[in-house]
DNA sequence: AATGAATGAGTTTTCATTCAT
DNA sequence: AATGAATGAAAACTCATTCAT
């Protein structure tokens, strides 16, 4: 009713703000309850609209899900580039890559745990989905320890593939830990990754004194 | 059929059977679909039973997931306490723990993943369940990293609270893409193990070379 | 197992004692909760017999309603019968009427809810039972006023039929309090029945008052 | 079709109406079946709209029933008042009771059912409601005996708190007869309205005559 | 006769999605 | 475009009744 007069129509602006309180509302309500026992009606409380304009924006609850998978994961490897640009050593690479990683789980704990959670689940309940991005984001590290190789910083004998999953893993479930700590009894996020980035790098390193 | 002299009434044998068969249809379909998406009615049908059936057993739902959170879990801790004993050394006994693990995994993939993406969740939808025996079986690495520590072993700078959620999460993911991959392109879960357990342990170690 | 050796068969003693504990539990479970809430389950552990066996002495939960409204009932008008031998007087025998009223109430008070509040019902969810017992007990009353009315001590205007049930209302009614009210707080049930029956004999004496 | 113009969105209008009609339907199938019997389905067939409906208007089944207690009875303790206003003799006043109550009943045959029957075994399986407005209702006639006996017209010995028990049971006794009785049966409402304040304002009068 | 485990029909309630306004 | 009331399919759970032991 009250738009902006500046704008026409009701406005490109009005428009992506709304879709993207939706997509706010929305991450936050999965992070809380979890994608299937979350609530249309949850979140469209939470954006401030109706449950009917939810889906003037999105084909259903699935599409709001995915919607979330492709366009979170894009900016984040969009952002992930930004951090490890102007590093050339691999090493220096993976420990940025591990700040990069705490850094937005501590900016954005909700859709940490969305994209931890949800998405490592995606392909049992949504039909076919194949989270490309995350596989993307991954192969990023992968393709680090593979530089390491030729730069012959890393072990020969390490598998890129193995290492790229435990590696993850191991940031994942220090992120799912943190977040599901009371506040009072946080660990310090920032001295995890060092030790992680410590003993991953030191684990695969071709030292002679091996 | 093999009804034993001792007991009496419609057998207790046959109420065991159909109690475990209940718990391993529900392991299954929690593990296809998840918690929330898993229909009572399919795990009755994979338990060869009625629906009504499984309230004779189970309070409801959540009670079935809870049961199998601490059955599995109590016998994961005596099974790993079996794998480990006979060893002194940390360092093996770190490396039994890996093989442990992923033996455990190979063997019961689908109660594997029921355990490591429901209890992941526990805390946020079931009332306040608190999966006391995952962290005990978690504790038990972190003493080792202790223990590696006072024989001079590990480096004493590496903190055993940090390092057993990363290393925890590194199987656990492992696990997971195992799982999640397709029979044809599952890697060799020996390997990797061996590789997590030898980047860690490398990683970790108070060699002189540091 | 072990039933008494000197009678015979399993014995008609203990299958009658069987019944009576069924029929026993049935109005204790039927008064606390209402037929539809009853669970035969509960009337079945009141009498100490498995849920099957209520099944050997009734046809259903309703055949076990139906028969506790007979044979209660069958049981009431016997009695009513002795009550109320011996007096000539018909208002002397109206107070009698009203005194044995209470008197079964109080001695029996869960009966007195089931029959007051389900044998009322009865019509509207047992098929197409009619209470025929219950109106021969009513009937009785309406005898005694046309007596009354034939002897001149009670006035001929009166219509029994209506007098009959605002007589009968009139007594449930003050038995239901009466059995609904906290044991402290009971009202004196005798004075009571004389209140109710002086109100009514006055209200329908032939007085030259009038 | 009416729509006031104060009123706004899908017309308040039109929500109060489904409500309405809800509570119409429900009253029907209570009296129908009793509550434990009455399937929402019923009553939303009933109202004409689909079985989801009912719960935007109720909590549950339960909260339906408890609104239709506390709506209807507010409504009667208003229409009752209304109905004595004007007249002071107290026995003006209860004969005036007793007409207005049969009224209610052949007005509203269902809700008189449900309101009896219902109400009266609401301590027993809704949790814990006290329905405060039957005895606001009831109270009135016990108010009614007290001034006629602060008058004289009423003799001291008659107790008030019994004989409101004993005029409500007669008077509701009555009521469900006729409501059971199959329509050509059915006795005369107002003769018998007569009938029962007859008896009883005889049978509580303070004549010479006693 | 007695048991009580098993059954599955039946019922309440939830919630994603639609559509008239 | 936005709304939110209405829908009705879906799913957990209950319990009268059966029947193998």
């Amino acid at each position: 009713m009250a738009e902006s007069a500046t704008q026409s129509s009701p406005s490109a602006q009005t428009r992506q703000d709304k879709r993207d309180r939706i997509i706010d509302a929305a991450v936050q309500v999965f992070a809380d309850k979890g994608y299937r026992s979350a609530r249309i009606s949850d979140i469209a409380r939470g954006a401030g609209v109706a449950d009917g304009t939810i889906y003037l924006y999105f084909r259903n609850k699935e599409d709001l899900l995915l919607t979330i998978f492709e366009e979170k994961m894009e900016k984040l490897l969009d952002d992930l580039g930004d951090a490890l640009s102007g590093l050339q050593d691999p090493l220096d690479r993976m420990r940025a890559y591990a700040r990069f990683h705490f850094l937005q789980l501590r900016t954005y704990p909700a859709l940490a745990q969305v994209l931890q959670v949800e998405l490592r689940q995606s392909t049992r309940f949504l039909h076919d989905y194949r989270p490309e991005k995350l596989w993307q984001y991954l192969s990023v590290f992968e393709q680090l320890v593979h530089a390491g190789q030729a730069s012959g910083q890393i072990h020969g004998d390490v598998d890129p593939f193995i290492v790229k999953w435990a590696f993850f893993g191991a940031l994942d479930e220090l992120s799912m830990q943190w977040v599901l700590s009371r506040k009072r009894d946080r660990f310090n996020l920032d001295q995890a990754a060092d030790q992680v980035v410590d003993v991953f790098l030191r684990g695969m390193l071709a030292t002679s004194a091996r």
